[in-house]
DNA sequence: GCCATTTTGGTACTTTAGTATGAAGCCGTA
DNA sequence: TACGGCTTCATACTAAAGTACCAAAATGGC
């Protein structure tokens, strides 16, 4: 945020300094006038570029970073969350265990808590709700 | 395309108006010139919000709509696709059933070509892969 | 060291998913 | 009309998923 009223503080006085300048060139006569639209034109259009650029990165339905106080917030624990990933990934408990190097009891015991926590009767449904959630990335 | 470069000319057209009338301003030795270049930056900022909105809405990795070349590209039909939804929204094979009003059987029999189709072995898989190609929305 | 939680693993069982195969009706097209 | 594709459904089977219950290490904090 800092960042942003940082830039946006540069831009306001670059644009007052290109007011002076044009105020010049309206003195001194010449033709410079249309230079000073030009720059003015880029400058925003990079500007309005910027903007919707920083928009949509922020935006959440692009999770580049998942919530982890949700995660925590649902008692679901870091081997839980593994194995909600590889689930999500299309694996199955037999190929997660060998992924994770443990058997496929355990990850029956973590799949089944997972249900519990997300509120699922299958996979499928804890896959989905995690992503409503913002658990899991889109 | 043909919208895009009608928009262009009527920009560049613009542009150009605005440039005669800033050179009748400068003859005419008033102060106008200050709101052409405010009327030049909010045209180039809408410019490039509009520019970037466009990019965002036409890139598939925000897709709001799905990609249908790709889904008769993979030989799947409607039915099949409706079914590949309800997976997506994590249903059982009943629950798909009860909601097209179709047989468990033949919910099988679906989830059974898609899983080809899509080259999967399990559904959760198929849901994987499915969003990978666009198919269904993140 | 003790306690709570996590992680691990097992057995036995029920349910759901998925495969294989066959078959019937519908619809559009060559 | 005959053919191919789509949709429907069934049976019989195997495989995977999920439940219930138990129990023992490992971990981390007090």
């Amino acid at each position: 945020m800092k960042k942003t009223i940082f830039v946006f503080t540069t831009l306001i006085l670059s644009l007052l300094v290109l007011f002076r300048i044009s105020e010049y060139a309206f003195l001194m006569g010449d033709t410079a006038i249309e230079l000073i639209i030009a720059i003015v034109a880029i400058v925003f259009l990079g500007l309005g570029l910027y903007i919707n650029a920083r928009r949509e990165t922020a935006k959440p339905n692009t999770p580049p970073n998942v919530d982890a106080r949700k995660i925590e917030a649902l008692g679901i624990s870091n081997r839980e969350y593994e194995v909600l990933i590889e689930i999500s990934n299309g694996l199955s408990n037999k190929e997660i265990g060998e992924k994770l190097y443990i058997s496929e009891s355990t990850i029956k015991t973590h799949v089944s808590n997972l249900l519990v926590k997300l509120d699922a009767k299958r996979r499928t449904q804890a896959i989905q709700k995690a992503k409503e959630l913002q658990i899991l990335m889109g």
